[in-house]
DNA sequence: ATATTTTGTCCAAACTTCGAACAAATGCCC
DNA sequence: GGGCATTTGTTCGAAGTTTGGACAAAATAT
């Protein structure tokens, strides 16, 4: 039961209803592709006629096309529709401390192409880099379709509204415009958006089969620090100052260790990739100046290796992952409690000892969970090897054109 | 930018766009009252003949009527409309330990009639005594108008869905179907709520004046314990198992002070008016037994009269005050960092020293938040006097007749 | 008195969905 | 092979919408 804003609203022209229906259309093709026009229509509870002049519609729009006709037991063989996903392009740009990542990406989230290349930190010379290399990429693997645009995914804070990176501690960038330069550079649409939330955005446009069910979700992704999108009533929640999900630097202890944000206590600083490795180390984090806290993240030995070890029978590496488990179903358990979503979706160098670590997070997020039947929420991992980041960049750029029509 | 949920949606048929615009005019003749049809076309952007229809339809469905003529320098007097919302009534409960609150309202939450008596436990009883009265003050109060359903507000967690009472250790409720019953017993349709989120009803669709025009918000109720209703996108969060919005259990200090669900830091256990009250006294809240605490929150020394102590220049009272409201600053930065609502509503007694405390509480809220511009969310009180329990259990009714329709 | 302005209604045109009829395509049965 | 049933996809009139403009009514300004 949503409240009208009486300050933001829109009215039905005599087109909306056509406008409604062609969205539903166009989303249940996407979903139960190839499909006919009268599977569609029985889906929809509308007549045959109008799925028609839907199909029609979208044809024209180039949203979709006609495929191949269908095999039936009798009666009338039916054409099948299918969703125009594959000559559609985005390019997808994830930026991280070490590494810049270029992927041409169909609209379904598909990889064309991967260019990866040392992170330019300095922001003009960052664009004029960045936008020469996506222009190439285009020029050579480009072929295949139209790029719609460039989505950019970063580590830290952004107005995705105007596009200015407000704050990005690991790359040093402070109200930082790159939206709009790197539009001017490649002539193409760009959206900008902090990690952990273009990763929900990638599971919430781009994920198939059931779990593309649950319209709202959080999705926690644990690397060098913990990023956080929280999806409510199928959209993504960005909040006053573009900042919500920040879950990461909620206090689990006002007076725990010493968090990179430079406060006390965060969630993130129990349960980060460094956290992991300090307790296996035994590095006071507290007591490291910043400089060499970012050193020690960027170690060759790395939190996959610590799970190797564990994997290996090393005491010392499981406990360390352990105790991070720990304190990961502690903060889960805040999530829970707080927004309790339909499920959470982990993601994370932690992730890949799941099986190991599984027992222990859930025991502990039972341990501050209000209810019983709250500690069932389903727990997901998401593989690494997807690239959630990545396919977040691209569904910045896909997601406008599946999107609910915005009414009343 | 909403995603369309494919296993739950509606298409448009040919009313839906006149459903969508008549319930605009709703809501703004609502907010603009009182308001000629001419005003309405133009704020609405559409001709005035369709907004004629619209009113037609509006009035002969009783939820508006043509009130007197306006006054203009120039032209024909327009005839003004006005919203029904007198002789429409809802009766709001509110359950709490101590007595059981009947107030009759309108639809836009005006009290009518109020009733005060001491609450009876048992479920069998509780609905005897609860539908006699209800009863009765509509037989003897009810004349104004046409009662169209009960709302009603309990201290724990309820599951809105079926009605069910899941667990509220106040009134040693567990798993408790109030809804069927008191419906059955009164032959009146029953809404049942959480307080804190009731709360947050009361304001979404009872606030008047700028204060409505915010669409995503929290509203923090302390009192014995701390209820929260989080409002994301003009809709109430109520989550899988409907406990969504319990920031109240959420650690601190994951080894704080003992709280009354069992756990230890919770917030509510540092500014729940116990907490005040036991940092006055010098209680200790981890030795005490749960029947020496309950005792102790109901004794004849509350808050109010701490307060009242610390404006008379006692300073162990005062102490006592900014503490609490060091805590409140601190679980307030979460609630910030994790949703980033537009602004931030806070009830109960403590808000009373709004004044003594707000300084303290913006100090304490700018240490553990992010970024500098999310500091400014607004924080606003809500006076004491307007009950918004009952008001939010009177919400539960009246909304459905302002929400926007359901749609994609 | 007349002109001007504003309100509220009315009507044809354009655009929807809805329901039913119809043509096309295919398999089954004789 | 011919008829029949079944399914798909299109077409068309009916009914419900907004759109844009015309028009009457009502009140003030000149």
């Amino acid at each position: 039961m949503r409240k009208i804003n009486t300050h933001d609203f829109k009215v039905a022209t005599r087109t909306t209803s056509r406008e409604i229906n062609r969205r539903i259309a166009l989303n249940l093709i996407r979903e139960h592709q190839p499909i006919s026009r009268a599977d569609l229509a029985r889906r929809m509870s509308v007549t045959r006629g109008v799925v028609s002049v839907l199909a029609q519609e979208l044809i024209e729009q180039g949203l979709i096309y006609e495929g191949a006709t269908g095999e039936v037991t009798r009666g009338r063989k039916p054409t099948f529709l299918h969703i125009r996903t594959r000559d559609r392009l985005a390019v997808a740009v994830d930026v991280r401390f070490s590494k810049t990542y270029i992927m041409l990406s169909d609209f379904s989230g598909r990889q064309l192409a991967l260019e990866i290349y040392d992170t330019v930190f300095a922001p003009p010379q960052f664009v004029k880099e960045l936008s020469a290399r996506v222009k190439r990429m285009l020029k050579t693997q480009g072929s295949a379709g139209v790029c719609e645009g460039i989505g950019v995914v970063v580590p830290g804070m952004v107005d995705h509204r105007t596009g200015r990176v407000l704050n990005a501690p690991t790359l040093g960038w402070r109200d930082v415009d790159v939206r709009d330069k790197l539009a001017a550079a490649t002539g193409l649409p760009v959206q900008i958006e902090n990690s952990g939330r273009a990763c929900s955005l990638a599971h919430l446009w781009l994920e198939r089969g059931e779990a593309a069910a649950t319209q709202s979700f959080v999705y926690v992704s644990v690397s060098d620090g913990v990023g956080v999108g929280v999806v409510v009533h199928g959209e993504l929640v960005r909040g006053r100052d573009h900042i919500a999900g920040e879950f990461g630097h909620m206090p689990l202890s006002l007076d725990g260790p010493r968090c990179l944000c430079g406060m006390t206590g965060c969630w993130e600083s129990y349960v980060s990739n460094l956290a992991t490795l300090s307790r296996y180390f035994g590095w006071n984090l507290s007591k490291l100046s910043p400089k060499a806290l970012h050193e020690a993240g960027r170690d060759s030995f790395n939190v996959l290796d610590l799970v190797a070890r564990a994997r290996g029978g090393d005491a010392k590496a499981n406990a360390a992952i352990q105790a991070t488990a720990r304190f990961l179903g502690l903060g889960l358990a805040t999530v829970v409690n707080t927004l309790n979503p339909d499920s959470i979706y982990l993601a994370g160098e932690i992730t890949t000892a799941w099986d190991l670590i599984e027992e222990t997070v859930r025991v502990s997020l039972a341990e501050r969970v209000l209810i019983a039947s709250a500690e069932g929420t389903p727990l997901r991992v998401s593989p690494v090897q997807v690239q959630p980041r990545l396919r977040g960049a691209a569904a910045l750029i896909a997601a406008p054109t599946f999107a609910a029509p915005r009414v009343a």
